[in-house]
DNA sequence: CGAAATCTTGAGTATAATCAAAAACGGTGG
DNA sequence: CCACCGTTTTTGATTATACTCAAGATTTCG
């Protein structure tokens, strides 16, 4: 459960193999990099959209999203991250950050310089392919949330939103039965579902109403996620997690 | 400019190099890769979503798009390919197809076996860099979609998708000066901006009379590169082209 | 306790969706 | 070359979803 009690390497190895499993060797090769482990407050920019980083950074415990900011300065975020996701793995093969990546709650963060990545991945092709595949699933997640914006409405894409976070959380022990911590305030989640924030509050309220979910400060329960599937057309295949951890077990 | 007499791996080359220059014996090894191309009408599905492919598909000439379908049935299209793109390499790592693939016009397609690929990554891992580069520009354009889709309003979101297109269609030769074949139906430019057809018909109209571009056929003239960017909110970055080719040199 | 951030509420408006049908276009076969 | 059919584009009228602006309530945290 508690997540920030964990090391870089044994978070990075159980996210990777939430996709498919690891060698021994490989493992053992992740468990030697040399991260450099920071604390960051909440609401700091970690990477600025146009930033060419020289490393690449490991969420270790809290919350941190990718955004970007249109030309008439709305901002939309393109994704959430917690402990265990490799923020800007992108940044390893394409020179320049095209989006921002910022903390939305206190985190601690572990931070690898590219060049080490680079001779780990030449020296194990297996691990070359693990990460390859990481960018593969982010890539997956935004297309589908290109459909859930373009193709649902408010409720669904809220509903789909707790439901791809609620997936993850549980994949990586965040979840404690049917609940967990969810520090994303309304804003943001507006700014991640292409909606404004009073239209989120309604939404919210909606759902609430429903029964669908609930929230007392930042702690989000999920009655039935059976239900909230349902409300929000939600179907996990796109984030390739493999079988048992796609379903309902406990944290 | 008659990109369909080319072959797989000189559209491959380009297409890789208009990220990053590759070397010599690498683009030799491309040269001699086992292509299997096939003529596809339109209209047709080349990959379903859920299938597990062996294959990656190359688009040699024609339009083709990656779309799924809500579970309330709407479509969302996620992306559109033109000559030189890999429409589907994520299977190369990604087991399940989270997206089918599907051709807007009649296409030529080659097929590139997934293990044919995996020992060309293991003997170049030069290649290897720029095949995962690739997915990685794929998902920054999805990233660019969200937001495109999530803060943009109808005409803007349009003009986005405009410019995305020239820019990647000057950038394969696909453009005769302000001109271009746009087989792009205004059903399908809908699913993909996550509007409706009568609207994307009133927006484009709106389009037309504000001279920002102009369709006769399926040829898209833009007067003004300029202006239909500035209309789009649209900057280039996130295509990552090399500075000479996100230019506007006349193909 | 008090200031700042976040959430909630209300009223009015705008953008985009829906439904339905007509016009235009593109290709085909006689 | 023209008539015909299916597809695509266009139009109109109405409705709904979501946005805007503004202010008040509540929570959080120093």
């Amino acid at each position: 459960m508690a997540a920030s009690s964990e090391t870089p390497a044994t978070l990075l190895i159980r996210s990777l193999e939430s996709v498919a499993p690891l060698m021994p060797d490989e493992k053992a090769a992740l468990d030697a990099l040399p991260w450099r482990v920071t604390q960051i407050k909440a609401d700091q920019t970690i990477v600025r959209e146009g930033d060419h980083p020289m490393r690449s950074c490991l969420i270790v415990s809290g919350f941190a999203c990718a955004y970007n900011v249109t030309l008439r300065g709305k901002r939309q975020i393109m994704g959430f991250y917690i402990a265990g996701d490799l923020a800007n793995l992108q940044g390893l093969h394409l020179p320049v950050m095209d989006t921002g990546l910022s903390t939305i709650t206190a985190c601690t963060v572990a931070f690898i310089e590219h060049e080490t990545l680079r001779a780990l991945c030449a020296r194990h092709p297996g691990l070359a392919a693990a990460f390859w595949r990481e960018t593969l699933v982010d890539a997956a997640i935004f297309r589908e949330w290109v459909m859930n914006i373009g193709r649902r409405e408010a409720y669904a894409r809220l509903a789909h939103i707790f439901c791809e976070m609620t997936l993850r959380m549980r994949a990586v022990g965040l979840m404690e039965g049917d609940t967990c911590e969810f520090p994303i305030n309304q804003s943001e989640l507006a700014d991640a579902a292409g909606l404004t924030t009073v239209h989120v509050n309604r939404t919210l309220m909606q759902m609430r109403a429903d029964g669908l979910i609930s929230l007392f400060g930042s702690q989000l329960t999920v009655p039935s996620f059976e239900r909230l599937k349902e409300a929000g057309e939600f179907d996990p295949t796109y984030l390739h997690l493999h079988a048992q951890q796609a379903g309902a077990q406990i944290g």
